[in-house]
DNA sequence: ATTTAAAAGAGAGTTATTCTCAATAAGGCT
DNA sequence: AGCCTTATTGAGAATAACTCTCTTTTAAAT
């Protein structure tokens, strides 16, 4: 969990610090994530849609290659709130926080907590790891599905 | 995360409870996970292949099923540790622990924390949910893959 | 300006997982 | 012990998220 806020830049020297390009799609891909409303989660498909509103066309395969290239690079968080698809969020230090996921109905709610990242940080050190990001995700059924007494 | 070792007359129970049955299929795959050496993690296939090779022809239908069932009613654990596929383990609180996976190499490392099940005891009763599992995941670069430059 | 290789776009391909539906059997009841 | 209801299984088809392939474009080093 290196930086924590990158612009146009910064991001272009850890693209070169690899041998890779800054390119218009993954600066507006970045632009996008770091504009977002905090709580909210974006798929593939939609982040592609919310581009396209805002009058850019990037393709599906760009936008695959570069979520999945961003969440190995540590920029962004790739999260499993859904059965069928990840989401992606920021990945920023001060902004570090975890998931409370409903099983059946994929209500999140986020919530912080200190001593998590400390916990990351201690592990993945002593192993020798290189951090990228640690997230306690905790499954559960939210009140209103406990009501309800469908299958499951 | 309700009970710890579950024999086939608790498992019964609990499936009544909701109005389902006790297969012979659920049994020996339940069987299968209570019996797995500590640190092991199977995928659908995986275990598929496992009953196989102890006489059991259960088809990959059930297996989906059942792992997918037992997972929503906190017996079993869905881990993300490869990209493609999901893998499972038992779900026993006193064995309690978290993942260190390497992004790369999908490598992973088992390691216990108390305060992390506290932390998602605490947050859940907070907010009126029904606790199931609890897991917290670091996403980290092994010391192997941090020494060769393969891409991403 | 030229060159080189990384990246984008389009669409085909892959594959883990789910769905459908006919056949089976668990478990309640008598 | 047999009957009945309906949850569950098994087989294979279907789905869809994601990846791959290949051509074209373009970032950026020289
Ligand atoms: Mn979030
Ligand atoms: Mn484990
Ligand atoms: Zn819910
Ligand atoms: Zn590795």
């Amino acid at each position: 969990m290196s930086m924590s806020f990158y612009t146009a830049d910064s991001l272009k020297a850890e693209l070169h610090e690899r041998g890779w390009r800054l390119t218009p799609q993954r600066e507006i891909i970045l632009d996008i994530f770091q504009n977002l409303a905090a709580g909210k989660h974006l798929s593939a498909e939609e982040l592609c849609d919310l581009l396209q509103t805002e009058g850019h066309d990037i393709s599906l395969s760009t936008i695959y290659r570069t979520v999945k290239l961003m969440a190995r690079m540590g920029i962004l968080r790739e999260l499993e709130l859904a059965e069928d698809h990840k989401h992606y969020e920021i990945n920023q230090p001060h902004h570090h926080h975890h998931h409370l996921i409903c099983v059946r109905c994929n209500q999140t709610i986020e919530f912080k907590n200190d001593s998590v990242l400390k916990i990351g940080d201690k592990t993945s050190k002593k192993e020798g790891y290189h951090l990228l990001d640690c997230q306690l995700t905790i499954h559960a059924v939210c009140p209103a599905c406990q009501r309800s007494i469908l299958p499951v």
